[in-house]
DNA sequence: TGTACATCAGTGAACGCGCGTTCACTGATGTAC
DNA sequence: TGTACATCAGTGAACGCGCGTTCACTGATGTAC
């Protein structure tokens, strides 16, 4: 079957990866929102008819970036997770540091999935959204659970707190584009100081 | 001088007023980059070209927006926060929860200000956004003052924390269109939950 | 108080433009025999 | 191995549409005398 695309005759070969990669550069470009299918199909040298074989139009062509950008979310989430090693609080950090370098590295990703205003009515598009929480979930589970048994707070909670405090900083300061807010220090830092005292806050030991 | 308005013959009598208004109806139903200055005349029921009477372009009118939300803005979180009263601590709450308000009941400046990529280089719309940030800011400082001398955080970077956090919530949890997550509670009751872990991590007696 | 005139704030027609979408088509590829 | 044919994945022309913007215009309002 080979990898072909090369010399890209009538047929192009591999027009819907092609697709995906022009929207990206263009949600990088100009935003979520800022985005075309004509444009896309330029970007891909392709007439504006030939996205239609592959996308059933612009909304699915963004759906399928966002849940792409979900699924590699989610996976870059898991790596930093490590399953809690060496243990739970260094993991949780890592975790945190992952977010926001996932915000900053993949800021079209990002913004296809947080801020293209995309109705989640799409359940492929949701339960991709769902399984990248759901990483943040389960270590918050189980840091949550280190802590001593009377007091605990709820793992659900916790979760939330940092995936709003992850997703605040990503998007007021870490963002790729020209919309962020100055700061005196990196957003790493920033973020890893306010979950240090978050932690310490819900009566983490060593905090 | 009196307020016309009555009628409405050849001359609108407060059209700038009235595209705000327009724009603002139609940022809370298609988003901030979906809304057109063509659709904005038209809400206000005049012609496409009267708009530029009064704005030089879309992105004029939706500054314009942008800015006074900020105003309002902080207007609301001034009076919040009542210069600390009674006390520090009870008033940084308060503080907290008019954020969140402001963003659910003016989702659409909330969008102008926040998330609609305008350029930050138009420096009346900057200035209105620091002097938002500045009343948290101050509050943070007054709060922070609160706690013993030695191993006293930052007051900058309490504020950077307390905004991202509310921001986070506000933008993942609290937005008034259907863009927002489902949540086991009110984002109110959450922001106020995670400040007061974070308090409490900051050493902030009586949390 | 009336009138002439300047100015302001609209109109509506026109234009170019790019997008979304459809359509009949055609070149390239895969496959049955 | 060759050939006929089905299918796939493109083309390019065409259409309607709405937007942004300009323009000469005109109705309404304010003001000087």
């Amino acid at each position: 079957m080979s990898w072909k695309q090369h010399g890209r005759g009538y047929h192009h070969g591999n027009l819907r990866e092609a697709l995906i990669q022009a929207a990206l550069d263009l949600i990088a470009e100009k935003g979520p929102t800022g985005f075309t299918f004509a444009d896309a199909a330029r970007l891909a040298g392709v007439s504006a008819a030939a996205p239609y074989r592959h996308f059933r139009d612009r909304d699915a062509l963004l759906s399928d970036v966002a849940t792409r950008g979900f699924v590699l979310f989610t996976a870059a989430l898991e790596k930093a997770w490590d399953e809690g090693r060496p243990d739970a609080q260094t993991a949780f950090e890592r975790l945190g540091k992952s977010y926001l370098a996932f915000a900053r590295q993949e800021p079209a990703f990002y913004s296809a999935m947080f801020e293209s205003g995309l109705p989640l009515s799409n359940p492929e598009l949701r339960d991709a959204g769902e399984r990248a929480f759901a990483v943040l979930r389960r270590a918050a589970e189980t840091l949550v659970a280190t802590l001593p048994a009377k007091g605990r707070p709820p793992a659900s909670m916790v979760s939330f707190h940092v995936w709003a405090l992850s997703h605040g900083i990503a998007s007021l300061f870490a963002r790729g584009d020209q919309g962020r807010r100055a700061l005196p220090m990196s957003p790493e830092d920033l973020l890893e100081a306010a979950v240090l005292v978050y932690l310490r806050g819900l009566g983490m030991p060593g905090t």
